[in-house]
DNA sequence: TTAGGGTTAG
């Protein structure tokens, strides 16, 4: 933390000259510059020689001794001024510390603030918070513009955890914070999976006076909670909105249409639809038709989502983009592409643009359909239209490849995104290709593969080591496949019971006993916090040896 | 800051 500096010296030799004026990077935060009329000449010149002192000790003890003898000279503002002078936060923090604890300075508002703004800015909102809390129980009054500022850091940077601990405490330090800044916070617990933290949040501050909930609060629960699967809670949100002074408006209900339709209650979702028209309080929008169109498409039940669909264009609303590519997916993934295709006809005649999605969908039913040529004619076409495949489209096409036995082609689109630096590889896209040269044999060209996803820092997951230890099994390398086994755990891939169920009983058929013991320990010790049970395989070994895998 | 679309393999 400390920061290195060459020894002290009374006379600075001309390349240690900077030290005594180090520039500060700027500062964006809008309560760490200088205020009123700024600080005296004389302060300023001891700030500088204590600050100078300061860098020059190599430790800060030393730098306590050496200041020792000036320290009446030391007041609030001169620590103030001091402290401006350091660039790095972790050293303005240090010299902080020691101001209060060597010299004992009582530092100002405007000092606390400083400290708090560099480590924020400097990404360290661990130490930023502590400091905050030391300038709250030392009584200094803390600005509500200044919480949120903190807060927004935290939230910005993804200590969300920080973030939580800061908002739940404002009542505490008598601020009252804006909507926008809880629901900044809510929006991104929700986009992390983390709907318990976000929908405990919002409960436990409902009734605090110092904290006002908009309908867009209660929205991003809601969805966060369709998006788990509990619909009853997300209705129970939508019911109490009005008692905090929140209407339902069209995104709630799009937002609970849509959670009933990925729920497969597609009856729920049409009765509240209709309850929202005749309702009359707010009409039913492209979005709310999508959604109900999308869910039954994901059931299969084309003939309804195409009803659906006609329903809306008769009540004289356009279809966008994502309601062209729900049917034409739908119809695809049901291996109708006669029909896909007229929607795809239908969107470019009424002017609609297609996008990646729309191809990809069209892409995907065409595989599905056994017809890769005819896919591949289309993956042309998009360049013709200047759009480029994603993720997405590759998955699709490389997994078609493979499922047909073609993997020469499949590693030709491997080899086209290694180029693509745009697009992020995951293990998704590689798997069917090492699973396919794993099944030919093909085990050292497999391995080539997980060197080149671990080159463009794709890590291999669950399936790609499976996939891997079979395949290698399979070969009689048993010596490499249990390597594979200790990679992964080692690198923080939890095995299942697939895994470890497939090692061990080639290890049984190759008669290794003590090496299916080394694995079962190390599964057993893995396995502890699973979510599934447990279950006693292989039958055989589990008599044997009694020990259970997870599932 | 909030609503609808495409990948899921061992």
């Amino acid at each position: 933390m400390f920061p290195r500096a060459p020894p002290y010296h009374i006379v600075v030799s001309r390349h240690q000259r900077h030290l005594l004026f180090p520039l500060l990077s700027p500062r964006r935060c809008p309560f760490s510059g200088a205020s009123g009329s700024g600080p005296d000449p004389t302060d300023l010149w001891i700030a500088k020689l204590v600050s100078t002192v300061f860098h020059l000790s190599p430790s800060p003890a030393i730098a306590a001794d050496r200041i020792a003898p000036i320290r009446h000279l030391l007041s609030p503002s001169v620590a103030l001024a001091a402290l401006r002078r350091h660039a790095d936060p972790l050293s303005a923090l240090a010299f902080f510390e020691l101001s209060c604890s060597a010299f004992g300075i009582t530092h100002s508002a405007a000092a606390f603030r400083f400290v708090i703004c560099s480590l924020c800015q400097s990404g360290f909102h661990d130490d930023a918070l502590k400091v905050f809390y030391q300038m709250a129980n030392e009584g200094h009054g803390i600005e509500e513009s200044f919480l949120e500022f903190l807060a927004v850091s935290c939230i910005e940077a993804g200590k969300l955890d920080l973030a939580v601990g800061l908002l739940g405490r404002a009542s505490e330090f008598g601020c009252w914070y804006q909507s926008y800044t809880l629901n900044n916070l809510l929006s991104l617990l929700v986009g992390r999976n983390l709907v318990n933290d976000a929908v405990l949040f919002l409960r436990q501050h409902l009734h605090s006076q110092f904290l006002t909930p908009d309908t867009c609060s209660f929205n991003i629960v809601i969805k966060g909670l369709c998006r788990l699967g509990d619909i009853d809670a997300a209705f129970n949100f939508s019911d109490q909105m009005r008692s905090f002074g929140c209407s339902p408006d069209m995104v709630t209900h799009n937002t609970l249409i849509d959670g009933l339709c990925r729920a497969k209650q597609l009856d729920r979702a049409q009765e509240l639809l209709q309850r929202i028209q005749l309702d009359g309080s707010s009409l039913p929008n492209v979005v709310t038709y999508t959604s109900v169109i999308s869910g039954y498409c994901k059931m299969g039940k084309m003939e309804e989502a195409l009803g659906v669909f006609s329903e809306m264009t008769g009540a004289g609303i356009r279809p966008s983009r994502v309601t062209y590519n729900v049917l034409i997916d739908g119809y695809g993934k049901v291996g109708d592409m006669l029909s896909a295709v007229s929607v795809y006809e239908r969107m470019l005649a009424s002017g609609c643009p297609p996008d990646v999605v729309t191809f990809t969908s069209l892409i995907d039913g065409y595989c599905r359909s056994g017809w890769l040529d005819d896919a591949m004619k289309l993956w042309n076409e998009m360049s013709q239209r200047e759009l480029k495949p994603n993720a997405y489209t590759y998955a699709v096409a490389i997994n078609s490849f493979c499922r047909m036995n073609r993997l020469n082609e499949a590693r030709k689109l491997l080899k086209e995104l290694k180029g693509r630096r745009d697009v992020m590889p995951h293990a998704f896209i590689y798997n069917p290709v090492i699973d396919g040269l794993c099944k030919c044999g093909r085990v050292d060209e497999a391995n080539v593969v997980v060197l080149e996803m671990e080159e463009r820092r794709c890590k291999p997951d669950k399936f790609t080591y499976t996939i891997l230890i079979i395949g290698h099994c399979m070969k009689g390398r048993m010596a490499e496949a249990i390597a594979l086994f200790q990679k992964m755990v080692s690198s923080g891939c939890t095995p299942d019971s697939i895994t470890v169920n497939s090692l061990v009983s080639f290890l049984l058929k190759a008669g290794m006993p003590n090496e299916i013991n080394k694995i079962m320990l190390t599964a057993s010790e893995r396995y502890i916090g699973l979510d599934k049970p447990c279950q006693e395989i292989p039958s055989s070994l589990g008599k044997s040896m009694g020990i259970s895998v997870a599932m």
